[in-house]
This record gives structure tokens, sequence and C-alpha cells, in this order.
DNA sequence: AGTAAGGCGGGCA
DNA sequence: GTGCCCGCCTTAC
């Protein structure tokens, strides 16, 4: 699916910023909100390539399956704001995910 | 124009 | 729980 106005980047990073503090998603979310349900690797792809680590609540996107997933700084930096905002994990894995996760409403 | 690299997901052993 | 494999999409080179 093309995209015609912003990049597919700059949608992935748009929706990234409106994830709520002591929320989460995920990658498949995010994919699926932009209406390319298959582009979940791209969507990791296109978070890590973001420039604005510090406005970005990319530490927000987690792994479908509950695992933490990478972070630019580092998977245990991630946990740390996780658990700053609430989130509990165990070793590399959120607990209660589908408790704090935040689903987009159609783009 | 080809190709490889990813912050993935799902399936199956 | 752990691996491995295959499919998928966007970017950068």
């Amino acid at each position: 699916m093309p995209h015609t106005v912003l990049s597919f980047r700059e949608n992935v990073y748009a929706l990234c910023r409106r994830i709520p503090r002591g929320r989460v998603t995920t990658y498949q979310e995010i994919a699926r909100a932009l209406g390319n349900p298959a582009a979940v690797r791209a969507v990791g792809n296109a978070l890590h390539a973001n420039p604005t680590l510090v406005f970005m609540p990319c530490h927000r996107v987690v792994r479908s399956d509950g695992h933490l997933g990478g972070y630019a700084a580092g998977a245990a930096r991630k946990k740390e704001l996780l658990t700053d905002e609430g989130i509990r994990c165990r070793g590399d894995r959120v607990l209660g995910l589908s408790q704090f996760i935040y689903h987009f409403h159609r783009v």
C-alpha cells in the first residue's frame, strides 16, 4: 500500500506518539492501524530509525507475544522506562500485557 | 534494479 | 520454556 503524503515511517511515528503514558501497544497493532497488517517488521525498522528518541515513546511498543522487543538504547533501558510508567516486567516479558495494551481506532 | 538488514509474527518441533 | 524457519514490508546502499 503506497503512502501518499506521509512516508510509512512518519505514519508510524504519528501513531507511536499517541500511545498514552502507562499504556503499551504492539508492532502488529501499529501495522494494522496503518492498514498494512503485514508490515509489522517494517514498523520495527521504522522505530529503530527514529531520530527523536526523547519525544518518541517507542519504548511503549512491544511484541505481540508479550516480549519487550528491541530498543535503540537497549532493552534494559526500555524496561526501565516501562517500569517507571507502571508497566511491570519479568525478564524480557511484560506482565499482563492485555490490561495495558492500547488499541488504535482506525486511521 | 538487486539485495540485505532489521526493535516482527506465527507455526511447529 | 527453547529453538528454527518462513513470510512479510520498508529503507538504505
